[in-house]
DNA sequence: ATCAACTAGTTGCCTACGCAAGTTATTCCC
DNA sequence: GGGAATAACTTGCGTAGGCAACTAGTTGAT
């Protein structure tokens, strides 16, 4: 727990002061842009993230305010929407990629042997799995 | 991070139903709890706590008002505390104790073997340590 | 076809907590 | 021993985000 929040708080941190995004919302920015190109909806969105179905509604508000993401009504369901990033939220993620590579590798990444990652990555994949209501 | 806000949102649950405690309150009453008798500093706790200086300040408050903790200024520094639990504080922590264990096994412990425990355990801590400021 | 049961998102309300700027106590230096 | 520099909290302010209750769209059973 202290080793996650100490290094959210420091990839945070960088991110505000180099890119103007939060890393929640960085997050999500990245989640949309690995998805589908017709978009990703929220539901879907939401199994990737660290957020509430509530969280996720207003995060999303606030990156559409932004100018970052596009959403439109869901064409094969009506309750639902489809995110995509906009012009703008690509350019963003990709101005901002390089940094971030760094600060992940110097908060992260830097202090951990290879197979420590791989352990890492299967025990956490398998631990957030088996939590997942 | 996605384990990691999974399974406190888990333990977090099933503390507030089982204990009426949140897993902040919970995780601080258990350093103080663990600390020397004679009480510990805010600033010693916040150094194996997940919360700034600010969030501190004010959890403390919270479970001083809540008679959990007691705290009196600190005879060899007159800016700082000495935090201790109160006669409360102990009996909540003792009554909640079987069942966070259980709590915690169940969301997170049971899934690791034991080398996965340690590996974990290591490399966690010198992340922790090496993004502390 | 209709109505109940479900699902996707939203909203009202509330609280914890971070940041940055205070305040008070301490230490260090000359 | 007096005044700058530092340390230990505290407080004002703002915001993200959780919970629970709501709305609206979909599906399934009769």
């Amino acid at each position: 727990m202290l080793a996650s929040v100490v290094v959210a708080r420091a990839l945070d941190r960088d991110l505000q002061r180099q890119a103007g995004l939060t890393l929640a919302e960085h997050h999500l920015l990245a989640i949309i842009n690995e998805a589908d190109a017709e978009g990703i909806r929220p539901t879907d969105l939401q199994l990737l993230s660290t957020l509430t179905k509530s969280g996720l509604t207003r995060a999303v508000d606030r990156l559409e305010a932004l100018g970052l993401i596009t959403s439109r009504v869901c064409p094969t369901d009506g309750r639902g929407q489809l995110l995509v990033l906009s012009a703008k939220g690509r350019q963003k993620m990709r101005r901002a990629a390089p940094d971030f590579f760094r600060s992940v590798a110097r908060h992260f990444a830097d202090h951990l042997t290879e197979r420590e990652t791989e352990t890492l990555t299967n025990t956490l994949e398998r631990v957030a799995e088996a939590n997942r209501v």
